[in-house]
DNA sequence: CGGTTCTGTCAACGGTGTTGACGGAAAATT
DNA sequence: AATTTTCCGTCAACACCGTTGACAGAACCG
């Protein structure tokens, strides 16, 4: 229950704990994020953490119903870190690219984290802030109503989505990672081109783009057609 | 290895198993694809799988590596259902729009295995087909070199991460579902207009629009946007 | 037929999330 | 101030996970 850690915060008692540490349900979040941020996707576990805290374990379950309650809780918490210093300017465009930008950094930063959050709705304070923020955007640029909220919508599943899955990527061993490469290498460096004319046609410039990231380029493509539509009204 | 799967598939001997199945690569990945499709992300394991093959359960790693090489046949094969009975029309735009949904449909399907694959190259024979055929369609709306790898790239990451987050949240737990439907509900169903009046303002569309699915909108405004770019020229 | 290579089975390791019982410490009540 | 109640950190344990190494029999090759 995302309330439970709430209301259960608000009347907590500070015993401490064998290792001398105080808990709360931030500082548990606090010491999540880390774990992901420094040892990647598979750094974070309950065991780990209670290690990383100075807890045992299974004191986590006081402040959180499941590891997926905590990771709803951790990804409010990668929105407040997103707004933080985050001031908005003049062009509505920028300020929502600027937004997307710093979304997908604090993703890719945090990577277990996208994944478990990026379909979810973590029902938080500041979830509610940056939903306001683009759906203003959204307004300045001249939607309102249902269409304003479908492209707030698409916009923002876009945008999770995508970090989510390269954050992903990412944070697989290196291995994984240059195994990948190699393989682009293998099967794309000399293609049949009775087989696959168009492949065969590229396949230089698609091996050579293996590594290009392709989040701004689709990022730009959905700004640019959401300011068409704005033009047209 | 990729290779390894393949490679001693075509000097494989046909011992039985004690149930008396005959393994192979194709037997395993259908297994695994059709427990994931009927059990969900949580139905695959390689114990599960041995179980519904009938053979033990490392007998699995005979045939690949890993669960990762595993999943990434498996990627291949979804990739192969994608194009099964696919058949191109006259325009580009279309056939692009089927490809992306097809490919969204098998995915969504088959939870566990969007998540696993979609940043990934699975190095596949059907792989190769697939890219040959965006690129052509590419190729035929006017797009050339690198233009045209920068689109197809942009526009398959975007199809798999969509495809991979949207299947990530329907193979949940009902119950988790439910909660989030829920937690739109009590957390934008009434907002305090002072603090966030975007969101107020939109509000209740913002919660009668939660179920709506967002994949057909972004999907149609990338589409309209290649194609301003491809009257551009 | 003999030797070699393959491959299904088995036991085991170290890891995971989660549960329930327990006991002491803090808060609430009297 | 004493007593009751509630909380919450700890511990042991459960059922599961992916993966490894040894082993033995079956299949293949000469």
């Amino acid at each position: 229950m995302a309330a439970m850690a709430r209301v259960i915060e608000s009347r907590r008692r500070n015993t401490r704990t064998k290792a001398g540490a105080v808990l709360s349900a931030d500082v548990i979040v606090d010491a999540a994020l880390a774990l992901v941020g420094e040892h990647g996707a598979a750094g974070l576990s309950v065991r780990r953490l209670g290690g990383a805290i100075g807890c045992d374990p299974t004191a986590i379950y006081r402040y959180f119903a499941s590891v997926d309650a905590l990771f709803l809780a951790m990804g409010d918490r990668l929105i407040a870190r997103t707004l933080d210093g985050y001031r908005p300017g003049e062009d509505w465009k920028d300020n929502l690219r600027t937004l997307a930008r710093r979304t997908y950094a604090e993703y890719v930063a945090h990577p277990r984290v996208a994944i478990a959050v990026a379909s979810r709705v973590t029902g938080g304070a500041h979830e509610r802030r940056i939903i306001d923020l683009v759906l203003g955007e959204l307004r300045r640029a001249g939607f309102a109503g249902e269409r304003a909220v479908r492209l707030y919508r698409s916009f923002g599943d876009f945008i999770l989505a995508f970090s989510a899955v390269d954050a992903d990527f990412l944070a697989r061993p290196g291995e994984v990672r240059a195994a990948d490469l190699q393989r682009w290498q293998d099967a794309y460096g000399d293609v049949d081109a009775e087989q696959f004319p168009n492949l065969a046609a590229e396949a230089p410039i698609v091996v050579a783009h293996a590594t290009v990231n392709t989040f701004e380029l689709c990022l730009e493509l959905l700004l640019d057609q959401i300011e068409a539509l704005a033009l047209i009204r």
